[in-house]
DNA sequence: ATGTAAATGATACCACGTCTCAATAAGCAT
DNA sequence: ATGCTTATTGAGACGTGGTATCATTTACAT
C-alpha cells in the first residue's frame, strides 16, 4: 500500500496509522477546498460505515495539531470549515455578506515567517491568511453597509 | 453619552444602538485579546444580568459581519475565540502544542491587499493572519514531532 | 506469534448556539 | 414630549455538534 505523504507525517510524529485516520484524511484530500465537519462525517461514513463519529473528530483534532488541516471561519458563530494546508499554508478571501470564498496563492510571507522565527524563537510550520471584504456581486447588490 | 467609534459603525450600517449590543462590544473591547464565547457570555451577564444569551450570540454574529471582531479556531474542533480587529486586521502565532498565542503587529500586507482588490474586484476591509508552529517552551520540552 | 499501549466505536452526555414568540425599546416624525 | 413602527430583545425550549467513558480492537515492536 502506498502511503500519502501526509499520512507519513502523521506516523513520523509517532501516531499509529489506522484506517480511521487514513479515511478521514483521504476524504479531505479528495475533496479539495473547504469542508464542514458535517460533510466530512457524511463522506467518511459513506466510505466506511464502521468508523465512529468520535474517531472522526479525534482525527480532525490530530490533523489540526499537526498543521495538516486548519479550522477556519465560516459564518458568524457557526461550526468551522476545515481547510487543507497544501504546503503548510493557505490563503483566501471571504465575503462577509454571502460567505463565498475566493482562494489565491502567492502571499510572499516567507520573509515575514523567517523574521518571526528569529524574533520569537518559534518554529513555524505554516500559516493561514484570510482577507475579509465584500465580493463583487454583493457590493453590486448593495445590501447593508453603504456609506 | 459618548459613543464608541465601533458602535457608530454599527449604527451607520443601519442597526439600532441597544444596550445589549453596547454591553457585548464593551466587554470585548475592555478585555483586549482573545475571548471565548463562554467568557463573553459570563462577563456580559456580570455587567448586566438582564441580557439574554440569544442576544449575545446575535451580537457576535453582527459584529462579525461588520468585521469588527473575528472568530478564530485555535484548538482543534472546539469553540472559537473572538478577536478584535483593531484596524481591521489582526495577526498572531499559535503554538500547535499548547495553544498559546503570540501577537505581533506589522505584517506588510497592505500592498497585497490592494493587489487583490484589483485582481478580484472585491472591497477588502480587513484580514487575519495566523502562523502555526511550536513555541520555544514546547520545542524545548520536545513533546512529539521531533525528527 | 505475542504482548502492550494506543486507538477505536458505541453510546450516553453536555454545552453551545438556534428558534420561536410575545414583550420591549430605538428611532423617527410630528 | 408623544405616539407610531419596526427592529430587537429575553426567556426558554430545542437541536445538534462535539466530548467523555469504557470495554474492545488494532497497530506496531519484539
Amino acid at each position: 500500500m502506498t502511503i500519502s505523504p501526509r499520512l507519513e507525517r502523521l506516523r513520523d510524529a509517532g501516531y499509529k496509522l489506522t484506517t480511521a485516520r487514513a479515511t478521514v484524511l483521504g476524504v479531505i484530500e479528495s475533496h479539495e477546498g473547504h469542508m464542514t465537519s458535517a460533510e466530512i462525517l457524511d463522506e467518511v461514513s459513506k466510505r466506511d460505515a464502521s468508523i465512529g463519529r468520535a474517531s472522526v473528530f479525534r482525527t480532525l483534532d490530530l490533523l489540526t495539531r499537526l498543521a495538516i488541516i486548519r479550522p477556519t471561519y465560516t459564518s458568524g458563530s457557526a461550526t468551522p470549515n476545515y481547510v487543507l494546508m497544501p504546503d503548510g499554508h493557505h490563503h483566501h478571501i471571504v465575503c462577509v455578506q454571502c460567505h463565498q470564498t475566493i482562494e489565491f496563492h502567492d502571499c510572499g510571507l516567507a520573509v515575514l515567517s523567517e523574521r518571526l522565527e528569529e524574533e520569537f524563537g518559534v518554529k513555524l510550520t505554516g500559516h493561514l491568511l484570510e482577507f475579509y471584504g465584500v465580493c463583487e456581486a454583493c457590493s453590486e447588490a448593495g445590501v447593508i453597509d453603504e456609506e
